[in-house]
DNA sequence: CCATACTGTAACTCTATTTATTACAGTACA
DNA sequence: TGTACTGTAATAAATAGAGTTACAGTATGG
């Protein structure tokens, strides 16, 4: 992953959470500086993740499918991201006993370092992230 | 980030641990079935953080600049990355009382995410890598 | 001192991925 | 029934990364 998605969601969820009742994307994508189809490409992703409820139709929008305290910012890196941060490989020589043997070592490696990493986000609710704006 | 480099950087050095003496870049790349000058380029960003030490010339190439004992995962990323995982935002509209803290606020995060990250790194060196080679 | 075998690096192209845009059918409300 | 939304597909534009080529520079050994 090298993309601006969790920064989105992220983004997307803040508002949400302070803002009453439904919210439409284009309102959130003038706050996020994007185009509001991008906006719902996130949410279409958020929703499958149950973190948002969205509605259709005039007076439409999103809304937090829960309260802020009971999303985990890991529950976000999960809704973004499917494969580790650090999960590119090369596709190395067969024939050299390093080359066969490394994507497997190296994939063991990245799960560990990527778990690492979940752990300590899934320490981080929504509520708390939010709480940090003034 | 969302390179290859972690991986080739890794190759690199497991296979300096491995083999006796001054290792080509063309032998190098053979394992990792990528271009020798690619494998320069690895070097090159290896030898200026100390790992390995290269030589030019006839019978030149690349050696480990320390044992493998001592050098540490998390050298080998951070020698090959400068910016946290999770790094990339969006340009948010400063008008807004959200959009303009986020990017504070997500930095402060993706900081914190990576440092969990390295930490889990730090604890493997190349040596315990090795081994896992059979 | 010259042929050989390397490195170091720049310039460039190619490719893959991500982001942005446009468009429009579908839906809900008043 | 007009209006204001969503959902999503298709496509274009932008960016980043990987790959390639080329060649000057350097060390070695005969």
């Amino acid at each position: 992953m090298d993309n601006v998605q969790f920064a989105t969601a992220t983004h997307i969820l803040t508002l949400l959470a302070v803002t009453e009742g439904v919210v439409p994307s284009a309102y959130l994508a003038g706050s996020i500086n994007i185009n509001p189809a991008m906006v719902r490409k996130a949410l279409s992703t958020l929703r499958t993740h149950g973190l948002v409820e969205t509605k259709e139709g005039k007076g439409g929008g999103a809304i937090l499918a829960k309260p802020a305290d009971k999303i985990l910012l890991s529950d976000v890196y999960h809704a973004v991201n499917s494969t580790p941060l650090l999960g590119k490989a090369n596709r190395p020589n067969p024939d050299c006993l390093v080359g066969k043997q490394i994507n497997d070592h190296l994939i063991e490696l990245y799960t560990q370092a990527d778990n690492a990493l979940i752990n300590k986000l899934s320490t981080i609710t929504l509520a708390d992230f939010v709480k940090k704006f003034k």
